[in-house]
RNA sequence: GCCCCCAUCGUCUAGCGGUCUAGGACGUCGCCCUCUCACGGCGAAAACAGGGGUUCGAGUCCCCUUGGGGGCACCA
């Protein structure tokens, strides 16, 4: 049996974090085990869904990597199919018409919430006939589920998961206005797509026993469920706007890489031993259905962050250098025609510093700055009139170093303190706020080497002068 | 209110009855490396929610309590 999974988000928002993750493990089961991985959107809801969001999905999916096999699928655009699933289900005696209004259905509601019962539709139209039928009131179509007995969720994460019939009401297949609602779309496209593993939000967990009830009467076959546990915000609590960063396209705007997201999305709620760095290659030879942990997990930055940082210290330097150059153009700043010759040179000083390609940006300031370079506060006080002497000297020391080389220009920098009785540092720092302007920056005696001779004498003549 | 799920360091987690004086990672703190900041290396503090069982033996199984989360729409 080839394994066929689907990611099917509503397009009522942007690609969130959470549905990322969803994502990601469907794809990673899919590509595990060489199966298919389907993308439908879930757009029944005409009130909420939109073009713009349906955009950012896919975008979304694109950034992160999960390409999804065949066309996309929209919900809506197979309304119809889904209404004569349902009218079959009344020919069959598993579903029926009824005709309650929505304020007749809230009283009752509000009944049962005052004796403290459950909430649930009482089947009140379940057995009556047609010719008790309101003649202006068009009617919903209702499921006729089981009264007694258990539904059984069979489920990859939460093990068997065990629901009493009496708890579960007849709910509402079709709209008054004939449009199916997702209970029932979900159970149709699922089963005409050929999904073999629902994975998915524990928020669905209860839908999937309701679901259960259409699948059994059409006598379809149960896929397999797999429930993944929430993500929670940083403080324990439901992800919320407050937390930050939820939807994926931030996250790239904060100069994440997607192997990077994918990597921590995947150990939140999946793990392999005490493995943490896992390339995507790898997850996909490893993933599976077991080691899915069963507790919700928190967002933790500082993770990502970490992650990032490795993923960038291991990423090519010209592909690192075009990330930077596309955000400084993105930013309006004016590119040189060398700069992208000098990132690519000064890329391996610059990425060892940095957790995000932002990071990365700010970084490469010390190459995009032009004389007379305007200094930060810190690399202000570095320069004390000592300081300013000492970068005097240097124009003439490093002036006249035959190869403008970085170990050239180490040795000879060396050789300047070391005549002057002077640390290696309080000549080192002076320099690196005259050349960057900042009182960090990589390997200093790089810097003077990316910059080049002209370039880097002029800076530290700039300084001397104060 | 009713139903369902969950519970190991601050966080993500390993652990699938004895090998647990509970392991790894992030974060935190200290030391080393060092021209700064990083990277890297070494080390430290840090957890089985509580209570009952079952068992020769429980972080691992069962029950209760507590605490989180989800669901109970003509939303998905």
């Amino acid at each position: 049996m080839t394994i066929v999974t689907r990611f099917a988000p509503s397009p009522t928002g942007y690609l969130h974090i959470g549905g990322a993750r969803t994502a990601l493990f469907n794809w990673l089961y899919a590509r595990h085990t060489g199966g298919t991985f389907r993308l439908r959107i879930e757009d029944t809801d005409r009130e909420r869904s939109t073009p713009a969001a349906i955009d950012a999905i896919i975008e979304g999916m694109g950034w992160l990597g999960l390409n999804w096999d065949g066309e996309v699928v929209h919900q809506f655009a197979r309304a119809a199919r889904h209404a004569e699933v349902a009218k079959q289900l009344i020919a069959q005696g598993h579903a029926y018409h009824c005709y309650a209004s929505p304020e007749e259905l809230e009283e009752m509601r509000s009944a049962q919430r005052a004796a403290g019962l459950p909430i649930r539709y009482d089947g009140r139209w379940r057995d009556r006939p047609v010719s008790d039928a309101k003649p202006n009131v068009p009617p919903v179509v209702r499921i006729k589920a089981p009264q007694t007995g258990e539904t059984v969720i069979p489920d990859k994460v939460q093990g068997e998961v065990r629901f009493s019939n009496n708890v579960l009401d007849d709910f509402i297949l079709l709209r008054s206005d004939g449009t199916p609602t997702y209970m029932l779309s979900v159970v149709v496209d699922d089963f005409d797509m050929g999904v073999t593993h629902v994975i998915r939000g524990d928020d669905h967990l209860t839908n999937a026993a309701r679901q259960r009830q259409i699948i059994d009467a059409m006598g379809w076959p149960v896929p397999v469920y797999a429930h993944l546990p929430l993500l929670h915000g940083e403080d324990g609590q439901k992800l919320s706007k407050r937390h930050g960063a939820l939807g994926i396209h931030e996250y790239k705007d904060l100069g994440y890489l997607p192997e990077a997201m994918r990597n921590y999305l995947l150990r939140l709620g999946w793990s392999h031993g005490d493995d943490e760095m896992i390339s995507t290659e790898q997850a996909i030879e490893w993933f599976n259905l077991d080691n899915i942990g069963r507790s919700p997990a928190r967002v933790d930055f500082k993770k990502l962050d970490n992650l990032n940082g490795h993923y960038m210290r291991n990423a090519s330097d010209t592909v690192l250098a075009e990330g930077t150059l596309a955000l400084l153009k993105s930013k309006g700043v004016a590119v040189s025609p060398d700069l992208p010759a000098k990132l690519v040179v000064a890329m391996p000083g610059l990425k060892e510093r940095a957790k995000t390609l932002v990071e990365l940006v700010e970084g490469a300031h010390y190459l995009v700055t032009a004389r007379p370079l305007v200094l930060d506060d810190k690399a202000a006080k570095l320069l004390t009139p000592e300081a300013r002497a000492i970068l005097t000297g240097l124009v003439q020391a490093l002036g006249a170093t035959a190869d403008w080389t970085a170990s050239a220009l180490d040795a000879a920098t060396r050789g300047y303190a070391e005549q002057n009785a002077l640390k290696l540092g309080a000549v080192a720092q002076p320099l690196r706020a005259a050349l960057t302007g900042r009182s960090t920056s990589p390997g200093i005696f790089d810097v003077l080497a990316v910059l080049g001779r002209a370039e880097s004498l002029a800076r530290i003549a700039d300084q001397a002068r104060g």
